[in-house]
DNA sequence: CCTACCGATCGGTAGG
DNA sequence: CCTACCGATCGGTAGG
């Protein structure tokens, strides 16, 4: 099902801007004919690039997830493992928020809100997306625990919870108050946090 | 504008379950038509009580925050100011998400992602009623400073932005993954973040 | 990839 | 408070 390469640039180009409505009126508000109109193409001959508006949706999942990775994993593995990548992946998240990559903020912090109560093939691609992100980020913090740069006690899942939720509190906080001191707020938050986990409970 | 008690009665039948719904759909999945079928009347006639559905979704969030102050305000009250009133709070919150008196877990995180990229009236009531919560919180723990319970030197707003950036994260991961641990998580990232508060950074 | 169309549903109104 | 209706928009299809 590989399209030409022509194909491919141009469902690159709509999944971008589908990713970019999605963010702020979400994935239900993403309809068919806004998104055609805005690129100007017709209806149907977007439609005919997903088949169902479910398509579009996961397609667009898939999309935002590519930016995801780039804007915030990728360089974070520049950093070599330890306490200074996971530094890193919360920088780079809290960038990636505050420099709208997503016009309405983190994609998924978005699109999560909207599907959270709702079962079917986009929720489990949005849960199994959050759950990637969470073991990544844990991950990353076990790795600096094993090299002796968080206390031995410490529970990395427990604390990957605890520092996403600084990370998305900063998020949303920013985008509905207009407040970027929210940033502020999350980078001490987790300065203070990771310098209690260096020492131990 | 009050209506005969008989009124008042429809329109709190009619907002608790138009809460339910936004709470799972959003404010935009809650439609006029779908909500008067529900409830066994006419379209026409619901719309009557409200007269647009801007005015209907302004009206469920009024309703909404009667349900939040019955539920995790007012409880919280009957604890003496201090500590443990700070920590109440946290609970009731945790018990109101877990037990689910709102459908989709809490009706203001939902509403709050779906509106936080969107001006207008809804928007700023979503907005206004957050800041009159974290200005609670920080004004309970502001108490328990004053009471010699948490340092002298806490910043009451910082800690009112963690402790709520938890109290969210396990909301929304327990809905994603029907992860009721994401609780458990959430206090015991609160306790240890109580625990900090009390000796000082 | 387009035009033209389908039935369903949306918010909202007329008239009683 | 109801029935009946309005134009607009939705996802999706026919036909080319």
């Amino acid at each position: 099902m590989v399209g030409r390469p022509r194909d491919e640039r141009a469902r690159n180009v709509i999944l971008r801007r589908a990713a970019d409505i999605a963010s702020q009126d979400g994935l239900e508000g993403l309809s068919i004919g806004r998104l055609a109109t805005d690129l100007g193409l017709s209806k149907s001959g977007l439609f005919g690039f997903f088949g169902s508006k479910e398509e579009l949706q996961l397609a667009t999942i898939r999309a935002a997830m590519g930016v995801y990775v780039n804007e915030v994993v990728q360089p974070a593995l520049t950093v070599p493992p330890g306490l200074g990548r996971v530094r890193r992946l919360c920088e780079n998240w809290l960038s990636y928020s505050q420099r709208r990559v997503f016009p309405g903020g983190c994609f998924f912090f978005a699109v999560t809100a909207e599907f959270d109560a709702r079962p079917g093939r986009v929720r489990d691609a949005i849960a199994a997306a959050g759950l990637d992100w969470a073991a990544f980020v844990a991950r990353a913090i076990d790795d600096a625990r094993q090299l002796g740069e968080l206390a031995d006690d410490t529970d990395a899942d427990q604390l990957a919870f605890e520092l996403i939720a600084f990370l998305e509190a900063a998020n949303v906080t920013s985008l509905l108050h207009d407040d970027a001191n929210a940033y502020e707020r999350a980078r001490t938050a987790i300065r203070k946090r990771l310098d209690t986990a260096m020492t131990g409970p």
